[in-house]
DNA sequence: CCCGCGCTCCCTCTTAAGATAGAGGCGAGG
DNA sequence: CCTCGCCTCTATCTTAAGAGGGAGCGCGGG
């Protein structure tokens, strides 16, 4: 008989919470050892209880689960994270996992699905729902936005106009209109308005 | 002591069915009968099982949140539903609540708000947290939008130029211009790519 | 050292978008 | 019957957006 699993969840639903923890807790070889209601609190949940899988939401007040992946691996460089949410299509997932985040799963997987992920997870073995595996291969040779781009493309899904983005950003009009030009050619988008609506698909912006 | 109160839900995310189970089951006043996670489904298992209480997650698949209230209160008008959502601003809301949904509620609601969001509306008592009951008031007065510019809004917020709009629609490139000019005013837009990041706000349209 | 890349700025030109000001048809409801 | 809201169409005008060029500067890696 193996040690139990040890798990950590953080997610800002208290009825997630305790799905999973309902999930979780019928399992002979694991159990729930804290939870976390947002990302601060999920990093000194971390540090406190060290356990053998995080199971992590992406989207979190506070702090979001990039942010928390990658402090949390600076704690503990050999930390085992499960990313879940909601969205698939979420660039952030792409982040999450380069940065060293075991596995990634969908909110609506089905129990089996989530079991196996964790129990993956907590052995060191990636996994990765091949909804979103689909999806990194698609992504795969498309060109991605500079920092500077996003913070464009932020602004332009606003409903900013061009000058005014170049007021926001202290620049010139003409240069605003440059890196437009550079979204609407990397996203492959005709206008602004359909530039921001590829980039609500592919989760570049929220809200 | 009260007889059972007996629960259906209905959530196409095993974890978020989990997670209410769990609470409701814990009740000593309430019980889950049966769970759905669909639309189409939701519906069959209310009329097989007619709970005193459906709880209902707003987006779905196969039919939406809006169309399943609409159907159920025409196979029994009295029936208490209670819808629950992500996020709020969803103008489908309203929608649910002024067709005779009993109640409202977010999905990160804390446990008690939401086993007491249940005990109202088992009673035939309204129930509305109080930040969508805000939203609500916020909502009153400003203009609602016509089906055609609904229709025309769907398309701007793929990105569709007028002329694109004007063939999709089959009318000609200047009345698009003034459904468009219609949409910008009622959403106190200046451009079209901010009546979508309104349109968006206010959940008038969804992806 | 030089190359590539990201960021910045500049120019011209064409087209689409939005502001403005009309008007007619048509259906629901007073 | 007449009014009102919605949908349709018309025309003109101003401005913003996008296409298509080119160019300099700093910085990190080969």
């Amino acid at each position: 008989m193996k040690p139990h699993i040890r798990v950590v969840l953080a997610d800002d639903h208290p009825v997630v919470r305790d799905g999973l923890a309902a999930m979780v807790n019928q399992q002979a070889d694991m159990e729930v050892v804290a939870e976390a209601g947002d990302g601060d609190e999920a990093i000194a949940v971390y540090e406190r209880h060290r356990p053998d899988v995080l199971v992590l939401d992406l989207r979190m007040p506070k702090r979001d689960g990039v942010a928390v992946v990658q402090r949390v691996l600076e704690i503990n460089p050999k930390a085992c994270i499960l990313v879940m949410t909601t969205y698939d299509g979420d660039e952030d997932i792409f982040q999450c996992l380069s940065q060293g985040a075991k596995g990634y799963l969908l909110k609506d997987a089905p129990r089996q699905e989530i079991l196996s992920a964790i129990r993956a997870v907590s052995e060191a073995r990636p996994y990765t729902s091949s909804s979103v595996a689909a999806k990194a291969l698609q992504r795969m040779g498309k060109p991605s936005l500079t920092q500077r781009e996003l913070d464009v493309l932020q602004l332009v899904a606003q409903g900013r106009s061009n000058k005014d983005i170049a007021r926001r950003l202290s620049i010139t009009e003409g240069t605003a209109k440059t890196h437009v030009k550079a979204i609407l050619t990397k996203l492959d988008a005709i206008s602004r308005t359909e530039a921001v609506a590829v980039a609500h698909k592919r989760g570049l912006i929220h809200l």
